[in-house]
DNA sequence: TTGCTCCTCACGTCACGTGAGGTGGC
DNA sequence: TTGCTCCTCACGTCACGTGAGGTGGC
């Protein structure tokens, strides 16, 4: 046979053919005198059989192996692969149905699909229309370097103050004063300042002390930089000067001692 | 930033950033006089983005598209995104769950790995050592073509009507059969042949009346040639010939006509 | 002679990994 | 000065698909 005869024979392409040949899973058959293949009976079996193999999922690589000794059939062996192949389709199957929860935890909260998926339950802003794009923006950008930067047990507190807050109705409270921040003009007095962050603290106290959380804890030092390259970049001075102001309040109230 | 901080930050490869940047997912950053890479914070917003995406299971070039327009995000848009992927995703984990149930059959028929799986419950010399080898093997191959040549009627009905055999417990008396084939010699008589053919049709018959098999049924050119080549290269000169009077016998028996 | 099939390179796919070889920064 | 990081090619991965360019067979 020559090679289109044998493909077309086992239903693959000569393409594939030839890749096999190519990579020593088929032999290299004789020639005619015009350099055709001159395949054999023997070769569209050993075809067909690769055709049932790569249909499971095995690699080419362990079908050669497979085939390697045809000679001793050994069915345990092939029971062998078979339980290898499995497992490899199990977790394979275990991936994408991790990803398929993401997906549909993404669109039960309706959030952007690009939201980290702890965070998903607690994006705040997104179902209102009236929030400035911008600060919609920061609150996007802010939730991807926190679920990025936090590590599992600070993410579950976090994320579990944000929950109770939503939980409790008290979202409105929250975007209004951080409309307050947003909208808070660059020469605004000290004690306008002052005072928004006291009412700042006020809201997030309760959480923060039924949650054990230490607003005030320090970081490490990449992730310091980082937060710093943030508030540079994405926060104005007035912002970054509240934000100051509530972590020193938050240190007063909770008592840590100055350095 | 340069881009080893960028990526450390953001939890991907340096590599990966690069490649992004090759592609056009991620935009040519400034560089600083010595050609480093000067990233800012959006830029790490915008690749955090790209690794939850890619965790998701989107493609880089899809990841692109979405990213497109940032400027007005659209979360009807995501859903639908996010609905497809989920759509792919399914049929992903539908094709492999089809490999492991085949796995599954394979492995409680106990064959072998390259069986065709519609022939997994009608092997019938798998579990029997006495077999010689080369008989196996002749089997082994015949499935193998058979399963592949025939259409899906022909295979049920072929199949069905081995299964009925094996089901029967009538496989001792075709194992034996074939063991007869298997070993006339070459110079055996007229009348022994005719012998062999005619207990082989009484064998067959009540199972092909039963089912409406028509041995004599021709079949296409390319098949013909294929089976031609199989009956040269893997049958001897007697077993061909037995096989010739079996069909003759059957024609004869069934009535069909004489062209 | 025409159309079909065959042949052998050889590049492209997808998302990077992995050196190779050379240079700036602390 | 040494070790670290950065840079840009450029090849490799996996299982072929897809032309490109040339030749034999009916």
């Amino acid at each position: 046979m020559r090679s289109g005869e044998l493909a077309k024979a086992a239903g693959v392409t000569v393409r594939a053919l030839r890749h096999y040949r190519s990579i020593g899973l088929m032999p290299e058959p004789p020639r005619t005198e015009s350099d055709y293949c001159d395949y054999r009976m023997s070769d569209l079996f050993r075809l067909l059989r690769i055709k049932n193999l790569v249909a499971l999922g095995f690699s080419l690589e362990r079908i050669k192996a497979m085939l390697e000794d045809m000679d001793n059939p050994n069915l345990a062996k092939d029971f062998e692969y078979l339980n290898a192949l499995d497992q490899e389709l199990v977790i394979q199957i275990e991936q994408l149905e991790e990803k398929r929860r993401t997906i549909a935890l993404l669109k039960k909260e309706q959030v952007f699909a690009d939201t980290p998926f702890e965070c998903a339950e607690i994006a705040l802003y997104h179902l209102d229309q009236n929030i400035p794009s911008d600060l919609l923006e920061l609150e996007r950008d802010a939730l991807l370097v926190c679920a990025h930067l936090l590590d599992k047990d600070e993410k579950e507190k976090a994320f579990s103050a944000l929950r109770s807050i939503k939980a409790e109705g008290q979202i409105d409270k929250y975007r209004d004063i951080d409309l307050e921040i947003y909208n808070m003009p660059e020469d605004a007095s000290e004690s306008k300042r002052d005072e928004l962050a006291q009412r700042i603290v006020d809201l997030m106290m309760p959480i923060v002390t039924e949650l054990g959380i230490d607003p005030t804890e320090p970081i490490s030092p990449e992730d310091e930089a980082l937060l710093d390259h943030f508030k540079q970049e994405s926060m104005s001075g007035v912002q970054n000067d509240i934000t100051r102001r509530v972590v020193d309040i938050f240190k007063v109230r909770l008592g840590v001692p100055e350095k």
